[in-house]
DNA sequence: GCTCATTTCAAACAAACGTTTGAATAGGGC
DNA sequence: GCCCTATTCAAACGTTTGTTTGAAATGAGC
């Protein structure tokens, strides 16, 4: 059932005249559609209809191919994040064995996150950019198939990251130094997943918007600095009135 | 049609047994039920049906009440939205008044937009601490009409503590504060919808999740750590491989 | 050129959706 | 006690949903 397919397909008929030469298969069309779809309207509303027309395609090939639409949306997102994940690892340990006996500065590990995130930002088109704001959204999906898959996917990384964070900043708690990471994580998504978000914020800055790279230039230093401050002691905001 | 109803109606019939004082009128019943439903499972998968029922009242008193499902959602949030950021802008006014000349700091600012949320938490015991998760939620929501919704409920507030951290942090530029204040929406959103999302951070504290006042002790000093952090230059991130 | 597993396709499935309808019920004002 | 408006209620509206079905088409291996 999941095994290659055995020759291109040639279902040109819908869309022959504004996309004369259809190189992919009909499997990477429904995932690609599926990836600008979800993330435009969500997972709910995104019908498998919809999916298909977009692809070209017909409707039953989604659940032929995927099995269900939520399998549909895991595949989604393991073909970029399973990559991606591996990548930030390496980086890691290559920073790692480059350094030495010396340590890592919260700056170098935090490039260690964005670049490969960077890195498919950039290489994939607008696939890749449209891949980094769905899995934002996902973060914030309430889906309990979501939250597990997730879960699963990022566990490794994360308690590879927290490990090269307690490194780098001995002088913090394990507790505080969870919380800190899961900060950097909300803000790290969230900025991934904004779009449109910036009209909240006001001063709209087009050419910013979409440029990942300057964004995250901006986001590495305010998280750094976050991540150093000073931890609070139990009398910490009693003076603010919290 | 949005008058105040006549009388309390009587419709015991379902959760009598479970719920033998029924005070609240129907339109507040719809509220409180969509408020942790839509909270549980986002927007597009909640349904009418589902909403009423654990209203105990009939399916067609919510399109009664508040003309679609749309409205609905947007009547939720203005019940403790509208509310909240008027706070947030009364406190941090009051801030200001009782510092005269003198300037706010960081920490201060940071107080004036997180204690009315705090007081949410507390005030309406469990309504209150779905509502700031439902929020959290709507943050990341595509749906483009609650996009409008949060831009407009925000805009006023927004533009006043932007120009209240302009003041405490002269030193950095408008361009650069405006993304800082990007960041700290989306680590303080992504924090207040976190319930399980701890499990994708490990580490899980069960004292700790759910007590909101513990939690934004430990983001508030993050953040301004953050703001204060000291302005990337254009080769920033270079020699970090960005 | 036949075989056969793989893939495509049109059609249909039951279920659930938001919304509307028109009658039944309620209760304050006179 | 009657009028009138507000509300509740059961039922049905037409769509749309994810999924399944069985036949048609495809193309490499022999």
């Amino acid at each position: 059932m999941n095994t290659v397919p055995r020759s291109v397909p040639l279902n040109r008929l819908q869309k022959a005249a504004a996309d004369p030469v259809e190189t992919t298969d009909t499997k990477s069309r429904i995932l690609d559609a599926a990836e600008e779809l979800f993330m435009e309207h969500g997972f709910e509303a995104t019908s498998l209809r919809l999916i298909t027309t977009a692809a070209g395609v017909n409707l039953a090939a989604a659940n032929y191919h995927f099995g269900s639409k939520e399998e549909l949306f895991q595949a989604v997102l393991t073909r970029r994040l399973d990559p991606m994940n591996r990548d930030r690892v390496e980086l890691l340990s290559s920073y790692e064995a480059a350094a030495g006996k010396q340590l890592l500065t919260c700056e170098k590990i935090l490039a260690a996150m964005f670049i490969p995130a960077l890195k498919l930002a950039r290489d994939h088109e607008t696939g890749g950019k449209n891949f980094l704001r769905l899995l934002g959204r996902a973060y914030a999906d309430p889906a309990p198939f979501i939250r597990e898959f997730l879960s699963s996917q990022y566990s490794e990384m994360i308690a590879r990251f927290r490990a090269a964070f307690s490194k780098a900043l001995p002088h913090i708690p394990r507790e505080e130094l969870s919380w800190r990471l899961h900060f950097v994580m909300g803000a790290l998504s969230f900025t991934l997943a904004g779009t449109d978000v910036l009209k909240v914020i006001g001063q709209y800055h087009p050419e910013e918007v979409g440029n990942d790279e300057l964004i995250l230039k901006r986001l590495a230093p305010f998280l750094a600095a976050g991540l150093r401050a000073p931890v609070a002691n139990a009398d910490s905001g009693r003076e603010l009135g919290f």
